[in-house]
DNA sequence: CCTACCGATCGGTAGG
DNA sequence: CCTACCGATCGGTAGG
């Protein structure tokens, strides 16, 4: 056999069973992803599966690590070829409701999920989960200071105040299509985070059937 | 022994059951909840709590059946003193995030919890918690047009993004409470919640200790 | 990576 | 409401 061979396919079988363990998860819960049912899933024995992690937190915490990769190359890289300030913030937005909308998880975002179920149990996963979130409200928090310093926004834009809600729209988003099925949620999601950002309404996107009226004012998140 | 005894007793064993079920649920998730250990906790065996429900479903509905009426108690309740309208709407954010802060259940909102969770398990289940969530953001969404009617808010504004936003800005700040033990949550979405409202930033509630500026006008949820 | 196994716990049932 | 039990599955280990 060639050399490279096992390396190659221990890295492959890694993969494809950490890819088995993201879509178990998204609907189940990083807890539902067990060892046996993997295993089974992806034709191999629990102690072949095991042998890779360690244990079931070490798997767990590499499940969140290559879902936050995927979000990450889903709504921040594609976001990088905007500008920073006004603009980027626009593509994330842009970016990040087309996520939810596709349904990149099976299970809805992968993140809030995770993080309703370990918001209250301590331990390493918990801090994972609680320092990926608070990571990315800072790289949003950021680009709200780089609009502001760009003069996209007015200094009355509270930087922690914009994330907060832009945040609060994507899971409210995510409740709306995968807890009610209701595709109205990415239209009402995408609203709200524009207005917040003081942009103007995009063309219209499938939405309600109701009459509508001129556009309303930007929305401005102030400081306190 | 009295007549009515087992009755009673009945009852108050039915009640220290789903009141422990409760407190897992919150934690630890609707399908945490086992029964072996609400057994042991309550001080009987599998089969007695069992034999109240039927079935773990059952009892997952029982329990989230409580839970919804304890929300019921804490957030919409204590808003009938207020008349319906925009008076109601405010006073339905002050008890919604005084709920969120004081913890009323361990693991935080439990109906928060129980979405997530079940978002994309099919089932009765699944089905209770859209059925109630679709009737929240109903009664809030009646709220608003009532508040149009009586000429407190404009014509412009859409009930659905109204209660969409409202629900989002609870959320994110249960997530902020929770996963970050971050206080600022509440504050960050009681400012939010006022201003989807239209209403005047009240006194000042323990916040970041950034420099205030003078409030901004009221976000209009507007029709499109 | 495998087979074979460990003790613990799961939801649920039988029979009383 | 109890004891006693069912088959299935859990995370994990021994030994190779």
């Amino acid at each position: 056999m060639s050399p490279r061979r096992s390396t190659a396919d221990a890295e492959h079988t890694r993969e494809r069973i950490i890819a088995r363990a993201i879509e178990i998860a998204s609907v189940e819960g990083l807890e539902g992803v067990s060892i046996g049912r993997l295993a089974s899933d992806v034709q191999m024995s629990k102690a072949g599966v095991l042998g890779r992690f360690g244990t079931k937190e070490a798997l767990q915490r590499d499940t969140l690590e290559a879902a936050i990769d995927i979000f990450r190359a889903e709504v921040w890289e594609p976001s990088l070829l905007a500008p920073p300030g006004l603009r980027r913030l626009a593509a994330i937005c842009e970016h990040w409701i087309s996520y939810l909308e596709r349904g990149v998880f099976p299970g809805g975002c992968f993140l809030t999920a995770a993080s309703c179920e370990f918001d209250d149990r301590p331990g390493p996963v918990h801090e994972a989960i609680a320092d990926a979130h608070r990571l990315w409200l800072a790289t949003l928090e950021a680009e709200v200071r780089a609009a502001i310093d760009n003069g996209e926004l007015s200094r009355d834009y509270d930087p922690a105040a914009v994330a907060f809600r832009l945040n609060a729209y994507a899971m409210g988003a995510n409740q709306a299509l995968q807890l009610l099925g209701d595709a109205r949620g990415a239209a009402l999601a995408h609203d709200a985070m524009r207005e917040v950002l003081g942009l103007p309404r995009p063309r219209r996107r499938r939405a309600t059937a109701k009459p509508r009226k001129p556009r309303g004012a930007a929305a401005p998140a102030r400081r306190r």
